[in-house]
DNA sequence: CAAAATTCATTCGTACGCAAATGATATCAA
DNA sequence: TTGATATCATTTGCGTACGAATGAATTTTG
């Protein structure tokens, strides 16, 4: 029995005991493990900094400055997890904060000089990352794949 | 331009600058998103468990007494994460350890009784969270993004 | 057999990820 | 204008996730 069978048996069957449940076929997990092998081929082109933190960069990197808010919304983390991105970052000198003029809650983020140049530095290696993650499938699997996977997203 | 033919642009296309690299486009960042939706999904149906800790059930569910490590493979999990994932399980009094006798460096897991219950009881939720994860899918590309996911994975 | 290498588990440190609570500021509405 | 709401950021607490170091037990190998 293939695997395709088995999810579309497990898809089309209504078993009620818990016979016919099986981990390895479900979404959640398989994306796990998706996830999982993407970061770690991201670790192996960009050691010293996660997916996480160049995301940020990358997105301030299109949009300029920010609110810590709204980049967080802009690359899907909650604002306790962003602080915590931000922070590492600062800390490492790639971007700046200051506070806005007007409204004095919210915290403009932006890229140093130093930050600019590491995410145009990075950026062919993360297309690489990109290509090595995809590269199980061919061409045309991978834009089906793609359009898939964004309409779940 | 359609989403699918941005992904294609960026497929195809080598650009030597910044420009063209889009955050929202890449594989890694999608499946971060879509790996998010799916648990968020899942804490709407099973509050008390997390999916992990849900794994660990189901996959001993499978097998039976098995090592903590043992375990950690067949669930895609380092020997750390499990160690903490199993302490919790313990404490709910959902798995029992015991020492492997032969192979003295061995910790054997097995499900109590209110393990298995819960696991059980839980195995209909656990469809319908697959279910809703894939609803934005139709049952055909279900099929696809399937066979692709696990392709990748 | 004894030394070297391997395996199993634990611990430590770092980094997401999110819910919930808090405080400061801003906006809305009576 | 003031009182209720909403927004932005921070903090705390819990739960993955993993690299690296450690120690105990087992297996391999010279």
């Amino acid at each position: 029995m293939s695997a395709e069978e088995n999810i579309l048996k497990l898809v089309d069957a209504e078993e009620p005991d818990g016979e016919g449940y099986r981990l390895q076929d479900q979404v959640g997990f398989i994306l796990r493990r998706a996830h999982q092998r993407h970061v770690s081929i991201f670790a192996a082109h960009i050691a010293d900094l996660t997916p996480p933190q160049f995301a940020a960069l990358a997105k301030l990197h299109d949009v300029g400055e920010t609110s810590q808010n709204q980049l967080g919304q802009l690359i899907a983390m909650d604002a306790a997890t962003v602080k915590g991105v931000i922070d590492r970052l600062k800390a490492r000198g790639f971007v700046e904060l200051t506070r806005h003029e007007v409204d004095k809650r919210r915290l403009l983020v932006s890229l140093t000089p130093e930050g600019r140049e590491a995410v145009e530095r990075l950026i062919p290696l993360a297309q690489k990352i990109t290509d090595e993650t995809l590269s199980p499938l061919s061409p045309k699997e991978v834009a089906t794949f793609m359009k898939l996977l964004a309409k779940m997203a």
